[in-house]
DNA sequence: TTCGGTAGGGATAAAAAGTTCCCTATACGC
DNA sequence: GCGTATAGGGAACTTTTTATCCCTACCGAA
């Protein structure tokens, strides 16, 4: 996607599992497929807050990490699809616990991260 | 720590999860932690690759979001320790989720990673 | 007094990630 | 022909994250 300029260390296990579901909207695109929305098009209307820019990019990221798999109906009316590979269906539980985690400690983060916004905005 | 000028959506949960263990040092800092390394001199000597800059800073945003709490013995040899909020426990499970993927699929990525790098590298 | 260990931060640079704008090309329906 | 939908990308930009450098201050030990 962009040229990496640092080594990364891809010894630890929690490095592996960031690179491949960090960043703000892979996990979430991962689990739209698994949902059944295949196409990029379906993509964007599912999560329409990340520019349709990205999602490509992601997909073509995804790709290249093997987490999906493209399928291409080159006639007509130009179709793509993604698939989870065997990795990327692996990954499903680890992203249900993140959102379940999530999920439950949300209102808390939130409360705390407001608190934050409202100290910083008091220094300033 | 920095300021934000974009919203966050903290409403997905895998938001809140990539917010607070998301980061090159998040998870790992956290789950030295819960291993007992609990001086920050101590957490600079375990992640060595990981600038003490960076590791400050973290632990200050850690802090703020009440995953980790400090406790400071203000007189002498000055000390300074950090434990685990219930909300940091909470996280443990996770960590160790992530952890055990991301080493299960470790040579997988890596190789294909590897493959990403060299077909760069023959591009440019 | 100098050195080492502790805890911590300011300033700045560099890298990565995300965003925006605008473009290609195809084919359908009106 | 015109608008719309499909899939996709180039270039430039902003924001966020990480890294580098160098500093304060404390006290003990040598």
């Amino acid at each position: 996607m962009y040229e990496k300029k640092i080594y990364e260390n891809l010894d630890c296990g929690i490095n592996v599992a960031n690179k491949i579901l960090g960043g703000k909207w892979r996990a979430c695109i991962i689990d739209s497929i698994a949902r059944g929305i295949r196409r990029p098009s379906g993509l964007q209307r599912e999560i329409p807050e990340a520019p349709s820019r990205v999602i490509q990019m992601h997909l073509r990221e995804l790709e290249a990490l093997q987490v999906i798999r493209k399928e291409t109906t080159g006639s007509f009316p130009l179709k793509a699809e993604y698939f989870l590979t065997p990795l990327g269906e692996s990954a499903l539980p680890l992203i249900a616990a993140m959102d379940q985690w999530g999920n439950a400690n949300k209102e808390y983060v939130q409360e705390v991260y407001a608190a934050m916004i409202a100290e910083d905005a008091a220094n300033s």
